[in-house]
DNA sequence: ATGACTGCAAACTCTTTGCACAACA
DNA sequence: TGTTGTGCAAAGAGTTTGCAGTCAT
């Protein structure tokens, strides 16, 4: 875990490097994104800083949520299902998804296969970043599947 | 390229197997999608096929492709921007994303990492399948950077 | 014959856009 | 003070749902 001041800082001084202003909005999501080890929804943040600023708006989050990854502050993740998910750049990792309750659950992983990287490279790509999604069914959709309604 | 009527065998057998009903349908989506190399959206599915087809509706487009995810035929990629994709399931690979212009290129990938499969199982998934995206720019959209708004 | 599948229309979710006010620099 | 950023409302894209008629089995 982070201190608020330092992630404060941190963002601070990357938007005035790219001459953007440093708004009570913005420090807020960032800290909400960075303080959840989960992954969260734009709705999810909405919430969290709800707490501290009422009048944020989900267009402010979906802008900040943008502009905090354009900064490579926060990372994007899109499973196929359901909403987009918003987390911090912590380590590299992969995810898993359940196909069926759509749950999001990090796993760890060395690091982003080169060959995959170089391929990108030779199809003309300029590759800054790679996500890995391993699909399949959680534990409780399995228990579920074998159980139905076990009411 | 696979003959139509090969095709049209395995999914015959797929939808007996699995107690589902043989349709013009189903066989027109899963050839529309193996058909090309090129990763298509619900709405590109639906052009294609509509040449054959013209009564079918997109609500049956989306039924068809769920349904051939499930049987294991076709595999749906969404890279967080734009519509879901859809593409048969061949030789595994990768795929690069414009982060700019939405485009997605193959990219050959060894195979997934076991590392996070094994992960992916720790946490308690039954993992069934995996995607890598690579995110970046592409050749394109990097040369429109360098010179905006050429006119 | 009968139950699954389709097509139509409409609803729904998530995300983005346009514009007037507020607030950082 | 001059923009950039925000909030509101509304629109937009993509996908899903409900239902009546159709068709595979």
């Amino acid at each position: 875990m982070i201190a608020t001041a330092e992630l404060d800082q941190v963002l601070t001084e990357r938007l005035r490097q790219g001459g953007h202003r440093v708004t009570s909005q913005r420090l807020l999501v960032h800290r909400a994104v960075c303080a959840e080890q989960r992954h969260l929804t734009a709705e999810q943040v909405l919430a969290g800083v709800s707490e501290a600023l009422p009048s944020i708006s989900l267009p402010t989050i979906y802008a900040t949520l943008e502009l905090l990854e354009d900064l490579g502050l926060i990372r994007r993740v899109s499973t196929g299902a359901g909403a987009l998910v918003f987390e911090s750049r912590r380590t590299p990792h992969a995810h898993a998804a359940c196909r069926h309750c759509g749950r999001i659950v990090d796993v760890p992983a060395p690091s982003i296969d080169p060959q995959a990287l170089q391929g990108a490279r030779d199809a003309g790509f300029a590759p800054d970043e790679a996500q890995l999604i391993v699909f399949g069914l959680c534990e409780d959709c399995r228990a579920a599947e074998r159980q139905p309604v076990a009411a």
